[in-house]
DNA sequence: TTATTATATAATTATTTACTTATATATTCA
DNA sequence: TGAATATATAAGTAAATAATTATATAATAA
């Protein structure tokens, strides 16, 4: 098995992908935990389906990807895709977020099933 | 003099600006030498003011800066950026695109100047 | 089974983006 | 000085983006 090579095109991508406030905000929080989506919707206020298409993007292109459990869906970090050495390394000096989860736990928000 | 917090938002802004293809070649080019407009229009294969526009949105965003020389603008990475840090953070992980400048060289179309 | 909850998807729309062409400005060279 | 070269800016346009509202699907609870 040959290890592809990382392209600049696919920085791009990823850059592009995290272009965006709410995305950036979102993998920083995955990266801190999984969540689901009605936690994103309660942490940045946006409606659900503006939630659900931001994370489309971020699961098309795998660098999430999600998981079912009863009634919700999880979402959390693709650690296997080839972009995750990138993100993680990207990331790393994004501050963190995990004051919004914090700050959704104390107002009972978390989903905590499983 | 105090040190700023580097914020998310911050972090987003130079990925949307990194999330174009040629504003990233750009920037990882200037990371190599420092380039006039003329030689990203050679490069690129793409015309005058288009290369004048990504050049401006780096640039109003503090990730470069201009200096003329003769008839030549020359752009080179603003290392004194708040955003330095992290724009040079990201672009090690960018492949080098070196490449280009010595296939540039070739065709005789590299500018030096002074 | 029906109502509720969580999520996805489709259609629409306003805004932003990346280009184009045309023109203006600044420098150098004859 | 006038022509050529390098660059910036302005105006226009097609495509992409991020939201909205409406609706569909899937799981759970009553």
């Amino acid at each position: 098995m040959e290890k592809t090579m990382f392209t600049i095109n696919q920085a791009a991508t990823i850059c592009k992908l995290l272009g965006d406030k709410t995305r950036m905000t979102m993998v920083k929080l995955l990266e801190e935990d999984q969540c689901c989506v009605c936690e994103f919707v309660e942490i940045f206020q946006m409606s659900q389906p503006a939630i659900s298409q931001h994370l489309r993007k971020l699961r098309d292109n795998g660098l999430i990807h999600e998981e079912r459990k009863g009634q919700w869906i999880f979402y959390s970090l693709n650690t296997a895709s080839e972009s995750y050495p990138f993100l993680q390394h990207l990331l790393s000096e994004v501050p963190s977020q995990a004051d919004k989860l914090t700050e959704l736990a104390a107002k009972g928000g978390r989903i905590t099933c499983c």
